[in-house]
Order: C-alpha cells, then sequence, then structure tokens
DNA sequence: ATGGGCACCTGGCTGC
DNA sequence: TGCAGCCAGGTGCCCA
C-alpha cells in the first residue's frame, strides 16, 4: 500500500508523539511478518527512549538511545497512535506502550511489513545500505537519472520502481509521474531524450511533493497515525482511472499489466 | 550486470 | 448463497 508519501506521512505523525518518549512495554501477538522477529525482539526494545523518527526510502527509522527500530508497511501495513485501553482488532500485530500513556500499533492483514532493531547506523544494514538517493533530495537530478538509463532497455517504468535507482516512487507514483512527464511508461528507459528525462526528474519531485501535502493516497486500506485517509487520489491522472476519459484531453485512460503490475496511462498525451 | 518471474499473505470483489 | 479466480500502495531472491 504505503509509497513514499504514505510513509512520510506517517512518519509525521508519530514524530510528535513518540520523540522523548520511553518505550514501557512491547507486545507481540503475531511474529510472522516478513522477517519473523526474533525472541528478544521485545526485550531489547523495552526501556529504550525514543529520539527521533526518521525515514529512508519506504522504511522508517524509529532512533532510540540503544538502537534504531526499522519498519516497513509492506503493502497494507499501518501503525495507529491509540489510548493504550483501546480495543485489538484483528491483524493488530505488534503493539509499543509509551510512557505517555499512548500505545503505537502496528497492523498488517498481508504481513508483508517487517521491523529490524539494529544497533549501530541503520544505513548499513543490509536492507537500507544499497537503496538509491532520495527522489526529494538534490542528488537525485536530470543528471544523475541521465546516467542511470544509459544503456538500460528496461521499460522506464519498471526502472523508476527499482529502488536501486531512486526509492520510493512505487506502483501509483511510476504510473502518474510518466502522465505529468508526458512519456509512455512502455518506452526503453536508455531511448529517453535528455528534456524526457528532465521532465521526469520534476514529475517525480512534484507528484510526491504533492502527495505528501495531501496525506498520501488512500485506495483501500491506507490510514495515517490517526486513522484517517490520505486525500491524493482525488488528484491522480491515471491511476485506476482505466475508461475514463483523461482529465487533460479527454482521451480514454489505458491500463497495462508490466512485470505483473497494473500501468496505467493516456495513449494521447504520453508518448 | 541485467531483466524477468515468483514468492510471501489476506481480504475484497466479480462472475458463474 | 457459495465458491473459484483474480486483483491489490512491496521487494528479496532465483534463474537465464
Amino acid at each position: 500500500m504505503p509509497e513514499l508519501p504514505e510513509v512520510e506521512t506517517t512518519r509525521r505523525g508519530l514524530e510528535p508523539v513518540l520523540r522523548g518518549r520511553r518505550i514501557v512495554a512491547v507486545r507481540v501477538t503475531e511474529r510472522r511478518l516478513r522477517w519473523r522477529l526474533p525472541a528478544g525482539f521485545e526485550a531489547e526494545l523495552t526501556g529504550r527512549s525514543i529520539r527521533a523518527v526518521g525515514r529512508r526510502a519506504k522504511y522508517l527509522l524509529i532512533d532510540t538511545d540503544g538502537g534504531t527500530l526499522i519498519v516497513h508497511l509492506g503493502m497494507s501495513g499501518n501503525l495507529r497512535v491509540l489510548g493504550s485501553d483501546a480495543a485489538r482488532r484483528a491483524h493488530d500485530h505488534v503493539e509499543i506502550v509509551l510512557d505517555s500513556g499512548r500505545t503505537v500499533r502496528f497492523n498488517d492483514p498481508r504481513r508483508f511489513g517487517s521491523m529490524h532493531f539494529v544497533r549501530g547506523n541503520p544505513e548499513e544494514h543490509a536492507l537500507l545500505r544499497h537503496l538509491a538517493p532520495e527522489p526529494l533530495s538534490a542528488a537525485f537530478d536530470s543528471a544523475y537519472l541521465w546516467a542511470g538509463t544509459r544503456g538500460r532497455r528496461v521499460a522506464i517504468k519498471a526502472l523508476v520502481m527499482n529502488s536501486g535507482v531512486v526509492v520510493g516512487v512505487g506502483n501509483i507514483y511510476a504510473s502518474e509521474a510518466l502522465f505529468r512527464a508526458g512519456v509512455s511508461p512502455r518506452r526503453a528507459a536508455g531511448r529517453l531524450t535528455r528534456a524526457e528525462v528532465g521532465r521526469l526528474v520534476l514529475a517525480i519531485k512534484r507528484v510526491l511533493a504533492a502527495a505528501i501535502k495531501a496525506g498520501g493516497t488512500t485506495l483501500r486500506d491506507y490510514v495515517d497515525t490517526d486513522g484517517s485517509p490520505g486525500y491524493f487520489r482525488q488528484k491522480l491522472f491515471v491511476y485506476e482511472r482505466v475508461g475514463l476519459a483523461c482529465r487533460v484531453c479527454r482521451t480514454p485512460i489505458r491500463q497495462m499489466v508490466q512485470g505483473q503490475r497494473s500501468t496505467y496511462w493516456c495513449p494521447s498525451c504520453q508518448s
């Protein structure tokens, strides 16, 4: 479910609730996440004080005085802030109880999400070590993507979803950014012109920034830490709009499958 | 190295 | 009403 804007929205919701708080209890009701939670997981976290809540790609980094909790929301995960007496719901797997009396619950029906508690620099963890630049950073610019596309025969849509090229762009925002850039999702990455690469870099930055501003996109389950949905869905140009008129030229939006994922595009605006 | 396909898992919807 | 089949915001891993 969540791409960079949804994870960043979650980070912003967690930060004021977690910063400076101490973890007084950790309860796990399902250890079988994407990677099984180790036996010592609860004990390692309990008693820690939280210093900050960061983000790298789609990973949340909950920085404590004894290590970092790395959280991924997978396809269907969310973290909600609740009172400690709130009723448990189906698929609540992990609960982190704070000294403020509030609690953070990780709910994830599909269990593609994950948690790791690591000592030392989390950027050196195997999951983070090989990640490409952040899309909203200065490092992700036209020259960078130009170099990263040369000689690549993969479809440009697959390339922008590759976390070794740029992070945080998932299935929704890949289609949306390509629409905004006027580039067909099936084009071989290496065949894009300099101008197209430049437009694509700008489109990725703008669509992600606009989605963060709207609190992310809720298609089905995504909710922020308060349980409220994101409002960017109304601003989507192509995603899940197959057969509907393009909001720019009125041509019907089309859908195809690339790499087992749905792609949406306007055959008139994109070439 | 690169590209493509599968696997992990549950729930919701469609159509017979 | 029941059930099979298909689809869903991700990504690590295996193979050619």
